[in-house]
RNA sequence: GCCGAUAUGGCUCAAUUGGCAGAGCAGCUGAUUUGUAAUCAGCAGGUUAACGGUUCGAGUCCGUUUAUCGGCUCCA
């Protein structure tokens, strides 16, 4: 179905709801028709921003009273009604000195300061819709009767402009669609979404569990502590390639150290920290400074370098509360860190070499991932020429690579700017999980020295970066990403044997003896139950290999292997041996 | 930290206007000896998140706290 849409310097253009451009103005005039019904319905209410995003759109308002999820149906109701009145809307300009009148009129405080931040001589385009009219750039749909199907899903609390210190708005998420039947699908979605949930999967899976005893600081249990070494060892085995030295570092250290690295100072609020035998103490919410003094153990000479320090460091955040996302977002969590100590001119290579290492994890587990620049924060130490020198090499580094990324200001580390790598979850969330970030400071906090080829004294710069992020984000990812049912080299139990009577028991544990001698990763049933209940608790288990033993694999001493990924029709091998059993592995 | 919501056996959920806390699954016991997604029967399992209040009586109403969920801010 096409539908006009309306752009700022007057154009129309015709297309369809499957366009980006279209979407977005569809629902950016859904977001004008939220306004308009709460304008209608509650006409004290102010009104600040309401702009389309990926999945629908948002508006933030000022309640004049306390505003409830239960007040969503009344408002859903209004914009029913207002969109079935089938208006069409106008784009005109006005003066930026009768846009401020108008706001200040209709008493939209939110509004006038955002006009008031625009140009002296900006033309103001304003859309109007019956007799609602809003700043605004477009562009917008050509009529409210496009929007047929309305759904309202939820409210937060959103600081005005973003910013913590100002005053908290009310955000009313929704959605909408030109047909019901585009509605009903993304309500679906939803659902569908939700049952690859990690947090809901890392139960039934028995993979990890939070407790109210420790808020944030998760509990691996076996199966989820399974995984968690198998990434482990697939780490190790690339860091000994990549020519990477591991070390570990103390979770606790005295607040000298923490003075000298600067997290004291920038760090302390989130830190946990300890005093014993009158001394101050801080548990590692980073483990660069550890990094630092290992550096620091002994003189280091340019032949030395790069020198790469890798740890899988357990970290300890006392994040604020409301933050925490089960393993998405933890207080007590293991990066996978390294910290390269290097000369000015190793810095681009080691860079390149960092990016591609996540690159290759990344593809690995078939993510698609997007990459992010930050650059210097307020509160942040160094000069701006290190800044700069830094900043410039990553974007030559990823320049080089061909890596697209976008820039994010002043979001940096307080000791440097960074190259961010971000995975989606299930319901397109992004998290933050490779890190490269470059760092003048801490070396010069240090007095971290090495000898050049001249004889003297230098200084080293260094990296730190991480290719997981944290194995708990990471493992996070990777549920929802399989939907829990990991490939074989992931799968925290590969094979269920399932003897189908306890006549085939021993045989059973034969075989389970042999699987894990040959490094199998396997469990056995030996309820007294049926072979239909067994598989359908293997499956929900989301188990790969089922091996059933009965009478005809005893006495031929063979499985019959049934594969998880099956379709309906149950396809299995029957008769096979153990060694071409094992091959499949 | 802020805005909004939620909290009932291990899990998923019931419990009319405030009136005896219940079911399915999982667990245990017994019978059954099973061939590709749930065999039958029985048993056990709870200070309804915690604390306080209103009431003859609270899972239900009110308050505080904690945890969790959707966001904001922050972040690996």
């Amino acid at each position: 179905m096409k539908m006009k849409v309306l752009r700022n310097n007057g154009e129309v253009y015709e297309g369809s709801f499957e366009e980006k451009e279209v979407r977005q103005a569809f629902w950016h005039t859904s977001a004008h028709l939220l306004a308009q019904a709460v304008k209608e319905l509650y006409p004290d209410t102010k009104c600040a921003t309401g702009p389309a995003i990926e999945n629908g759109f948002y508006y933030d308002f000022r309640f004049s009273f306390p505003f409830e999820e239960e007040n969503l149906k009344a408002i859903e109701e209004k914009m029913r009604e207002i969109a079935g009145e089938s208006l069409s809307l106008q784009v005109y300009s006005v003066s930026r000195q009768e846009s401020l009148a108008y706001m200040e009129e209709q008493g939209e405080n939110y509004k006038r300061e955002l006009i008031e931040g625009l140009p002296e001589d900006a033309a103001i385009t304003f859309y109007r819709q019956g007799g609602y009219a809003e700043f605004c750039k477009g562009p917008h749909i050509g009529n409210t009767s496009y929007i047929k199907a309305i759904k309202l899903l939820s409210i937060a609390g959103a600081y005005w402009r973003g910013d913590e210190k100002n005053e908290m708005l009310t955000r009313i998420y929704g959605i909408s669609f030109p047909k019901q039947s585009g509605l009903k699908e993304y309500l679906h979605m939803l659902e569908e979404a939700k049952k690859r949930d990690h947090r809901k999967l890392g139960k039934e899976l028995g993979l990890f569990a939070m407790m109210e005893e420790g808020p944030g600081f998760p509990f691996f249990l076996p199966k989820g502590m399974v995984l968690k070494n198998i990434l482990i060892d697939y780490w190790r085995k690339l860091h000994i390639r990549e020519d990477y030295q591991e070390i570990s570092t103390p979770i606790m250290l005295t607040r000298k150290l923490w003075e000298t690295s600067g997290h004291w100072e920038h760090y302390r609020e989130i830190m946990y920290t300890s005093v014993v035998d009158g001394a101050d103490y801080a548990i590692k919410p980073m483990s660069c400074p550890g990094g630092m003094l290992v550096y620091q153990s002994e003189p280091r000479s340019y032949r030395d370098l790069p020198l790469r320090l890798a740890e899988l460091g357990l970290v300890h955040r006392n994040e604020k509360s409301g933050q925490l996302h089960g393993l998405m977002r933890v207080s007590a969590f293991t990066q996978d860190d390294a910290h390269i100590f290097m000369t000015e001119e190793q810095i681009i290579p080691e860079i390149r070499k960092v990016a591609l290492l996540i690159q290759e994890v990344y593809e690995k587990f078939g993510f698609s991932y997007f990459v992010e620049l930050s650059t210097r924060p307020e509160n942040s130490i160094g000069s701006e020429a290190d800044w700069e020198l830094a900043t410039n090499a990553l974007i030559q580094s990823a320049q080089s690579l061909e890596l697209p990324y976008v820039v994010n200001e002043g979001d940096g580390a307080f000791y440097g700017p960074k190259l961010d790598f971000h995975l989606k979850d299930s319901i397109g969330r992004t998290w933050q999980c490779g890190t490269i970030q470059l760092d003048f400071q801490l070396p010069a906090r240090f007095g971290a020295e090495y000898i050049g080829a001249d004889g003297q004294k230098h200084r080293p710069i260094m990296i730190h970066r991480v290719i997981y992020g944290s194995l708990e984000r990471f493992i996070g990812i990777l549920i929802e990403h399989y939907a829990g049912r990991f490939p074989v080299w992931l799968a925290p139990v590969q094979a269920k044997i399932l003897p189908i009577s306890d006549k085939y028991s021993d045989y059973g544990r034969e075989i389970l003896q042999k699987c894990r001698e040959a490094g199998i990763r396997a469990e056995i049933d030996l309820r007294d139950e049926k072979l239909g209940y067994k598989i359908r608790a293997a499956q929900l288990e989301k188990v790969p290999y089922m091996i059933i033993l009965g009478e005809k694999e005893c006495s031929a001493k063979t499985l019959s292997v049934r594969l998880r990924d099956a379709g309906e029709a149950g396809e299995q091998l029957a008769g096979i041996s153990f060694e071409e059993f094992l091959e499949m592995c």
